[in-house]
DNA sequence: TAAAAATACTCCATAGGTATTTTAT
DNA sequence: ATAAAATACCTATGGAGTATTTTTA
């Protein structure tokens, strides 16, 4: 049976007294319980640890050389065992998230703000990737949580929306309607249009809208970035649609943002983690901190 | 209260392992009893350590990052007491000694080749000093113990004699007593003597032994060290007394070695030690063996 | 002789066991 | 339905207390 924690506490209070009785108080126990478990001790290792006379205590040679590795073994202990508490009590950590770059930039600064000044000491790093790869990010565990567009297919994800976010339409300055305050979905598909990559789900949702409209859209390139799209349609190479939330991001290009008539597109946007737990108590924090802040549904 | 040694050992286990049940069985404890002792350990660090389902347990992220740590801190904690019990064991150790040159060179590596053997990784260092500076080592605990003579005045220590040495006389090889088997105090007294210096034992006892003779004796010289006496004698400034212990070291020297006639001068040659206690294991043993093997008084 | 450690004993907290229930797949 | 963890409950070891004896400076 190995040597406790306790017990080598115990030799450590002897080795620094003078007296088992002065260790004892010390310690907050009484003599004859420091005594036997230094005998117990002293059973356990094979030899004297200490050298006993009725008026003092001192060290053995070998508990005299053993004496600072005990001291090291309790700091080591203690240091690993605060260290775990202050992770729990999120005094410490670190917490891996991912987002959708046009949320990166919108909606997440205030909300990592909030979260840094109530755990300063909880080291956060964002993933900035498009929503695909945030999913996968998620899925794969490589980050605790995501910010991101609802997705059809999250298998074992579960997904928590935050508000919803209409599409818009971006057009160059220039354009044609750009006295406009708002275009209606066949107006658009008049235009060249700049699609964003086939595989996307921006794409998938706006091609499939048009599919209901029974309107065939004149594709006249594919983006596999928004803020490439944002560059052709800058350009003049024709019109898109994008999602609302990145209505800062394309006016910053110089692009024209109109709302679209009639019943809108629009997508839901939230966080998801893995269905089945295991989050750090830091990711939880952050899900639990945004689900309540959030109060619509 | 801390987070037991069991418990990390427990929580190790269960980290290996893809049940509890099957950390138990691991481990010869039923399951509730793992149960418990992990419950009881999440309460104390504040978290949790692992994800139940009723199928597999896992680490919870915290866990994750705790658990090199946690086997670090068990290696650590291993590792320092089976040192502790090697020393006890004497399977491992460091032993000092001391001893007078003349000892050391003569009677002392026989012994310590018969210790060295029995306890090949036991190091011994062994200090080759006057008997003046063996006593003082000994009694400021730089060393275990000490082989010298006996001497009047060991306050504190203890002495085990060994055996008996008996004075000689050494002349140069031309001394007109060259041709003796023996010779006496008295003769030896008519020609220059060569002392030890004063404040050594030695001198110390030449000198008393020639006062209760009523003889004084012509010193033309005084060394520190026996080489030097040799040295001096071999010279032919004079002759001397000195214990019979040195007898090979003069005869290198080329002088002549003669026992003295009548009641001699003999002192005891012994183990010296600190009266209270305080030795190693390997000192023990030491000394042990050394007065067991030692069967004269 | 006095101060301190060891011993003797008693008690209780808790580690650990068995039997059973709950839970998630 | 089943495999596994949690719970309930019991037992026993041993940690810790009080009273006393032993030891040695």
């Amino acid at each position: 049976m190995a040597v406790s924690y306790r017990q080598l506490q115990v030799f450590v209070q002897v080795a620094q007294s003078s007296t088992f009785a002065e260790a004892a108080q010390k310690m907050c126990l009484s003599q004859p319980a420091l005594s036997s478990a230094i005998k117990k001790m002293e059973e356990q290792v094979g030899g004297a640890l200490f050298s006993r006379t009725t008026r003092k205590v001192t060290l053995s040679p070998e508990g005299e050389d053993f004496f600072p590795t005990a001291i090291r073994l309790l700091n080591d202990w203690q240091d690993a065992f605060s260290d775990l508490q202050q992770v729990f009590s999120m005094g410490r950590g670190k917490l891996s998230i991912a987002a959708m770059p046009s949320f990166a930039v919108g909606y997440l600064p205030a909300i990592l703000l909030k979260f840094q000044s109530r755990f300063p000491n909880v080291k956060v790093s964002v993933a900035d990737i498009v929503m695909e790869q945030v999913i996968k990010a998620v899925s794969e565990e490589r980050v605790a949580l995501g910010f991101t567009f609802e997705t059809e297919q999250l298998n074992g994800l579960e997904f928590y929306p935050m508000f919803s976010d209409e599409f818009i339409a971006v057009l160059p300055r220039l354009h044609p309607l750009n006295h406009a305050s708002e275009v209606s979905w066949t107006e658009l598909a008049q235009y060249p249009f700049i699609a964003m990559n086939r595989g996307s789900a921006i794409r998938r949702w706006v091609d499939s809208y048009y599919d209901t409209l029974n309107i065939k859209l004149n594709m006249v390139a594919e983006a596999s970035q928004l803020a490439t799209l944002g560059q052709f349609v800058e350009h003049g190479l024709g019109v898109s649609i994008v999602p609302g939330l990145c209505r800062q991001q394309m006016q910053r290009l110089g692009l024209l943002c109109l709302p679209i008539q009639g019943e809108g597109l629009s997508k839901r946007v939230g966080m998801v983690k893995k269905k089945q737990g295991n989050m750090s108590v830091s990711a939880q924090a952050l899900w639990d901190w945004v689900s309540q802040s959030t109060h619509l549904e």
